[in-house]
RNA sequence: GGGAUUAUAGCUCAGUUGGUUAGAGUGCCACGUUGACAUCGUGGAGGUCACUGGUUCGAGCCCAGUUAGUCCCACCA
């Protein structure tokens, strides 16, 4: 026996963050460069550096890691590259917020020590998170660890920008943006959130010009009519041919505005007459293009009415502006009704502010183009989703792609290398900074005041990060990278930006395999969220329960790209299991002597049953995660470790372990350190800390890694499918004569003789395995009867397509109701013929069924009208 | 308006190209200190696979429709 000292309960709290430091010094996350070898790649997505981690990214980063370490221990180059994103936007609010605790604004301070305070935060924030992915076991390559604001990250930034715009694929102009009146920025379409809101939909009569009749309009805004240049109708509408040309007036303004026929307008909606305010509505702006109607903007980026909305409403806010201007169109008798109207309104996804449709001067860049290639790569399949139904969501947001606004009116983010010349003004955009116009030499050089879009960092991440624009090793050897792993609420944020960028930039789309998951619900399956309050820190789960328990619960039961939902019991189980496995190896441990080797070992069933359980584990496992499928993986781990291995194996090894065949202990002995080594490699990646500290106390693995441990092999030879149905058999018996004991209620401690008359080619197996009656089913002593010996002691039985099991209990067993048990099991088997029957006897099933399914189906009933024989015999029997 | 997705045991969810009597975890009931583990063991109860129709020799799975929920996109003022 090996001494080892393991305790009787895994206590994950005890080594796991000493492991993590191990692997860490060992360099082991770090990949070697091998030309003869195809890489394995996975760029994580970057956390935001605006807090910490929360259950979203601990799974995202579980199932990473396990991909990633699945791959390393079948031998590929791996690189799991680590960083942080400088999340522009989110983290530039949240800077401003801790300043408004001081009494500090942006503008007090300025723009450069707003900077250094955002370099503060960033190391400070991007310091916990890299503290957070180490607790959970993330097996990154720290050494090639990057943030979106780095170097190597903003020279990417740099070049991208001024080749679009060689290209004219980026281009400033005035156009209709969103901007969020709160954080003061332009914002991207995707960055807007619809939500429905209650509210009124106003109907107001703009007078014809001499004060009388004319139209009436319906909004949904009050208060932008003071930007109103005119009133479209649709063109085909009889109703208003005659005003089309013509002019009306706008009321309480009293300018006087053009009526154009669009076929923008619904004429079934509303009054089918629209006003047009071509400064705040995106629709109206094209209409108002179309048109020449003069543009007219009334809201001032802080959300409040311009000096252009006329100085009785200049610097009211669009909400008491609204008040305001109904009540006097209501006095005016300009206000013909008021319906309620539920309608969306558009937000900002970061502060939750209503977004301001407004006209301004960004930058953006042409999608189109870009667009075009990156549906194609997908399209045919040269980067895949999985699972593959996210391709459409893809392909619709692409195909109607509309030009992405890139320009932020914030300090914290990669600077719009764009400069302007006083003189001439003149726009230079370029790799190195402009120190004279190359236009006109004047040096009166001003750059633009904006920020990129955080996206726009984050959409060269799988590249900018190998150090592109550069031809790197790195870059050379690990891109494109194999799979990306990420939520499918950054589709479009970020899946779809990085492959229209890879292609346009490095002519490859940067992943071949898109992996998709859900997200973690609370139990109740609400969104876990800080307003809520029903957010789980991954810190305190795994101070509670390991970080091998919680990788462990984010993997199981999940289906890809299906949310889930976090449990205590789903922990638990997960703890439990950590246990299981923790006592399996212990008990393995505590009897081997270190001598094991499987070769030239004599084989029982057991032995081959567990070994063919083994290799059948081993290529399932493998194939789930060959198809990112961590549910099925896990699952199909955890059914062999409990069931298999432990439920069964150990206790049928233990008849052997502890009896006096020393050539049968030798042979037990290897089985178990055969298995329990592979199972422990096939769980290593869901549940690293506990495998590792195993693994290392395995004979001869004193100074081994499991996680540079080869992936366990599928074995051929080790797959004996006839004998592991003999065993099979077996245990249908031990499970058989349980199943009778309990029904009895039979004291565990009572031992019973057990009877068994073996249909033909069963007698050895069985005679075989009294060992495995006496010890797992209670069993004092096994007889074997002939196919004509009676018995007729008091007994309870079962019929078993091998053999009929006999239980002798004397006084125990009531026989009327022994007898009722039969009648209903007889009645069953009568029911299975019965359907076989009508199976075997139905033309289409012969002719239309394979034949190996008809051959199966002739052999169960066969066996069938066997076993109801033999039940029926017994019946008569004791009726007798 | 368009699309996706979900509906299977009390609860949480699996169920690969259609093929035995539909599975697991958890909860529940009964029994149990059998030399790894009570974070355990053994046994048990528990399901018209949302509904209707269709295709098929055969449907939880495929097709059409219905109902209920969730989500995404679009944005008719």
């Amino acid at each position: 026996m090996t001494d080892i000292s393991m305790e009787k309960t895994y206590s994950p709290q005890g080594t796991e963050q000493g492991t993590y430091a191990k692997w860490e010094q060992s360099g082991a996350f770090t990949p070697r460069i091998d030309d003869s070898k195809k890489p394995f790649t996975i760029v994580m997505p970057p956390p935001n550096i605006t807090g910490q981690l929360h259950m979203g990214h601990a799974m995202d980063c579980v199932l990473q890691d396990s991909l990633t370490r699945y791959h390393r221990m079948k031998g590929e180059p791996t690189l799991w590259l680590p960083g942080t994103d400088h999340a522009s936007i989110a983290t530039e609010v949240k800077i401003v917020e801790k300043m408004a605790q001081e009494g500090l604004t942006k503008e007090m301070i300025g723009r450069e020590k707003f900077l250094e305070r955002a370099w503060e935060w960033k190391s400070e924030y991007g310091g916990q998170i890299t503290t957070q992915l180490r607790r959970l076991g993330a097996s990154c390559d720290w050494s090639r660890e990057r943030f979106t604001m780095d170097e190597g990250c903003s020279q990417a930034v740099r070049e991208v920008f001024v080749r679009l715009y060689e290209q004219g694929l980026i281009y400033r102009g005035d156009r209709i943006i969103n901007w969020c009146p709160d954080c003061l920025t332009a914002l991207s379409d995707a960055e807007v959130e619809y939500e429905e809101v209650p509210s009124q939909l106003w109907y107001v009569r703009y007078p014809a010009k001499d004060g009388n009749g004319g139209i009436v309009v319906a909004t949904t805004r009050p208060e932008t009519m003071l930007g109103d240049t005119g009133v479209a109708v649709n063109p085909e509408d009889v109703r208003y041919a005659e005003f089309v040309g013509k002019t009306v007036l706008l009321p309480l303004v009293g300018r006087e505005i053009p009526v154009v026929a669009d076929a923008y307008v619904d004429k079934g909606f509303g009054t089918g007459a629209v006003k047009m305010t071509p400064a705040h509505d995106p629709n109206d702006f094209e209409v108002a293009a179309r048109h020449n109607l003069p543009i007219l903007r009334v809201i001032n980026d802080d959300g409040t009415m311009s000096e252009n909305a006329g100085e009785k409403y200049a610097g009211m806010t669009r909400e008491s502006c609204r008040k305001q201007i109904v009540e006097e169109l209501t006095q005016g008798g300009y206000l013909i009704k008021v319906e309620d109207y539920t309608h969306n309104v558009g937000t900002c996804y970061r502060c939750r502010t209503v977004v301001e449709p407004l006209i301004s001067r960004q930058w953006f860049v042409s999608m189109s183009p870009l667009a075009q290639p990156a549906i194609k790569v997908v399209r045919e399949g040269e980067t895949r989703f999985l699972p593959e139904r996210f391709e459409k969501v893809y392909f619709n947001w692409m195909e109607n792609i509309r030009d992405w606004c890139i320009s932020r009116q914030l300090w914290w983010g990669q600077r719009i290398p764009a400069w302007y010349c006083g003189t001439c003004g003149e726009t230079i955009v370029s790799r190195d900074d402009p120190t004279i116009c190359p236009h006109c030499a004047s040096a009166d050089l001003r750059q633009d005041e904006d920020v990129l879009d955080t996206w726009f960092s984050s959409a060269l991440w799988p590249f900018s990060t190998l150090g592109w624009p550069d031809e790197t090793s790195d870059y050379k050897y690990f891109y494109p990278n194999s799979t990306l792993v990420t939520g499918y609420d950054i589709i479009f944020f970020w899946v779809a930006r990085m492959i229209f960028s890879g292609i346009a930039y490095t002519g490859k789309p940067p992943f071949d395999t898109v992996l998709i998951h859900g997200l973690v619900r609370d139990a109740q399956g609400r969104k876990m969220s800080k307003s809520l309050g029903n957010g789980i820190d991954p810190l305190e789960i795994i101070d509670e329960y390991g970080a091998d328990a919680l990788r462990f619960s984010l993997c199981m039961g999940i289906s890809p790209g299906n949310d889930t939902r976090f449990s205590k019991e789903k922990i638990e189980a997960a703890r439990n299991f950590a246990n299981k496995v923790w006592n399996a190896a212990r008990f393995v441990l505590m009897n081997l002597d270190g001598q094991e080797e499987l070769d030239g070992k004599t084989l029982e069933s057991a032995d081959k049953w567990i070994l063919t359980q083994t290799e059948k584990a081993i290529s399932d496992v493998s194939e789930y995660l060959e198809r990112c499928d961590h549910g099925l993986a896990a699952q199909r781990i955890y059914e062999f470790a409990w069931n298999d291995f432990c439920d069964w194996y150990i206790e049928l090894a233990k008849s052997d372990l502890f009896g006096d065949d020393l050539e049968r202990q030798a042979a037990v002995r290897a089985v178990l350190q055969y298995v329990l080594s592979a199972l422990v490699r096939l769980l290593h990646p869901f549940m690293p800390f506990l495998t590792e500290t195993v693994y290392s106390l395995l004979p001869r693995h004193e100074d081994n890694s499991c996680m540079l441990a080869p992936w366990p092999e599928y074995r051929a030879d080790l797959m004996f499918e006839a004998e592991a149905e003999k065993m099979a058999g077996v245990m249908d018996v031990i499970r058989a004569v349980r199943n009778l004991r309990a029904e009895l209620k039979v004291q565990a401690g009572r031992k019973a003789r057990l009877l068994l008359r073996p249909q033909s080619g069963w007698h050895e197996t069985l005679l075989r395995a009294e060992p495995y009656f006496l010890r797992l089913a209670g069993v004092s002593h096994l007889q074997m009867l002939s196919n004509d010996e009676s018995f007729t002691d008091k007994v309870v039985s079962a019929v078993l397509p091998n053999s009929e099991v006999l239980i002798p209990l004397g006084d125990l067993v009531d026989m009327e109701k022994e007898i009722a048990r039969l009648k209903k099991e007889e009645e069953n088997l009568a029911n299975e013929i019965a359907r076989g029957e009508s199976r075997l006897t139905n033309e289409g099933f012969l002719s239309k069924a394979p034949d190996q399914l008809v051959q199966t189906e002739r052999d169960r009933l066969e066996k069938n009208k066997t076993m109801l024989e033999t039940l029926r015999h017994r019946i008569t029997g004791l009726t007798v």
